[in-house]
DNA sequence: AGAGTTTGAGCAAACGTTGTCAAGTAAACC
DNA sequence: GGTTTACTTGACAACGTTTGCTCAAACTCT
């Protein structure tokens, strides 16, 4: 608390002015080895470390980036959050979180971590901002995007090709028989839902099986709305062997209720989910579903925004969305 | 990127001096309602935000607080991580987060953290920081620890009462007729696994029932760990009738060896986790457990280090872990 | 040996705030 | 009417850095 040494104390103690300190650990100007030297050990001896407050009111940069995120308590979220974090992690830059969850307005918050912080660049993970208005912020500011698609934007964005999730997942079903394949949605606003439904319509029509929206039943991401989602359309009385799921937390949910009912999966009902979180590998059975890399676009995110921030252009990566055969999916009877 | 407001812009388009602008903002003494309108009025026109660097610098306190975070991919960190966020959401500290699963050693990373960013306070969440050493630093600034007793500083602890938690999953399945109870291990190194292993010693203890090391097996707290754990248990041909797991994770793993063998939960055998992560309530069968409130946690660890800041000391708050009783636990036959 | 050139290091002015101090003004007292 | 009192405001020096400019000393060259 007390004693917090500064350059300029480092300085004293080596007998030679500020400026040559700050010259020596920014490399800017050579000096004798002899200084450099002494001002070195007393450094070392001091354990300076350097202000980055006083540094950033001075260069007029934060060496902070900030990261908007939007929705809470999700893997996915989570698992591109490390990602992130791990992707600064050698960088002398270092995130900073502003969850979009409070009652503030999104807009309200973004400028307020722009302005107040002086962040060096944002990223944006998923969904809610409106595209005019990252346009409009790209223009001030180092912006990435992770987990979608922004027109005008794309060179900054890290996303994944949800229609093709979508397409594989409920092609592969169509590949094991089943015609009659049932589709639980994400949020009817999230333009990942959109996708990835479009990719069930697509893969379906290829299949030449007419499409029924009786089969198609709107979730909301969680366990609970998988479960819901089942039971709706259980009530509906329309047959299905399979089930496309927009994501895994519905998928577990959805398993829940067959369980209920006594139904088994894969022996009943084939069911796919998308993501590819951790832990669905060991539920029973063990899903099938569509690997989404969050951590790597999380990372990967980081890693576009430092060579932004460098002022390079980085090659654009895109994100590969395997197909995960495991035990929940079998051919239909 | 280019035209930032500062306050003396406001000051001037106010035809003030940049003192007074800072005293209206700071509220530290009083100016005319017309002056006070005037400069409210230039603020809001020119959007103004200050700069916290700057404030920072001044004022010798940057706003922000430390959270060293230790294992990496844990929902329980998740959890946690996710706590404090929201705890510090409708303050003016930010927490920035620094990963200590680097390969810089924990020390350095901390001295780091401390030192150049000139946080205000820290939160340590979890584990591997050697008691000493916290100490030391707690009396150099604020200092929350969750996750964790430190000894001398269980003002500034957030924790649980590992070993009643142990106790009351293990007692579940006595008072159900279980008298063969395994147990799987956290990593042995870990305090939290040290006190859920003695909790389970005690209830055994406290029913009489003799312990036998051959019920017992090391996990590292993962789904993976937890297969084998049962695996290893099966392959030493004792007979076991329950389960308990040092954490929901292994639980879900132990679950799946078991189906892989045909062994029916709850029919066959009982399993008990510990957590209450919010997904095993869709676990087949859904997971009974020991709920450690993370979420909460993580909050209060933010409310307490803003306490701590505004030099009031907080009334102790101690969490519960209740046991959630649920599918996977049946009367023993 | 003197002029030109390199080199090492210091001075001082910023960056955007805050807080102390004093100055200026208007109201209040005798 | 002069003096005290209360109140509002401005000047200015910090906070810990970085950086352009200056300057002395040490080199190079004819």
């Amino acid at each position: 608390m007390a004693e917090v040494v500064t350059l300029t104390d480092v300085a004293r103690a080596a007998g030679v002015s500020p400026s040559t300190v700050s010259r020596i650990l920014s490399g800017t100007a050579r000096v004798t080895p002899e200084t450099r030297q002494k001002v070195m050990g007393e450094i070392e001896r001091l354990d300076y470390q350097p202000n980055i407050l006083a540094q950033g009111l001075k260069r007029g940069q934060s060496m902070t980036v900030g990261v908007l995120t939007q929705e809470l308590n999700s893997p996915f979220f989570d698992g591109t959050v490390q990602g992130i974090e791990f992707g600064f992690e050698d960088s002398d830059y270092d995130p900073i979180f502003a969850g979009g969850h409070s009652r503030k307005s999104e807009e309200k918050r973004v400028l307020e971590v722009l302005g107040r912080r002086r962040v060096d660049a944002m990223i944006i993970v998923g969904g809610f901002l409106p595209d005019p208005l990252l346009v409009e912020l790209a223009r001030s500011t180092v912006l990435v995007i992770v987990g979608r698609k922004v027109s005008g934007l794309e060179e900054q964005c890290i996303y994944i090709d949800n229609v093709k999730g979508g397409f594989d997942a409920t092609k592969h079903l169509i590949d094991l028989g089943h015609r009659r394949i049932a589709h639980i949605t994400g949020i009817p606003s999230n333009l990942d839902a959109i996708d990835r439904f479009q990719g069930y319509r697509q893969a379906l029509e290829s299949a030449r099986i007419p499409y029924d929206h009786q089969l198609v039943v709107e979730g909301a991401y969680t366990e609970q709305s998988g479960l819901f989602a089942v039971e709706t359309l259980l009530s509906r009385g329309n047959r299905f062997t399979a089930v496309f799921c927009a994501n895994d937390q519905m998928a577990c949910g959805a398993r829940l209720a067959f369980y209920r009912r006594g139904m088994r999966v894969p022996d009943d009902i084939s069911l796919v989910g998308f993501d590819g979180l951790q832990y669905v590998l060991f539920a029973i059975p063990p899903l099938t579903t569509i690997r989404q890399p969050m951590f790597e676009m999380g990372q990967g995110a980081a890693r576009l925004t430092l060579s932004l921030l460098e002022g390079k252009k980085p090659p654009h990566i895109t994100f590969a969305t395997p197909l995960l055969v495991r035990e929940s999916t079998a051919m239909a009877r």
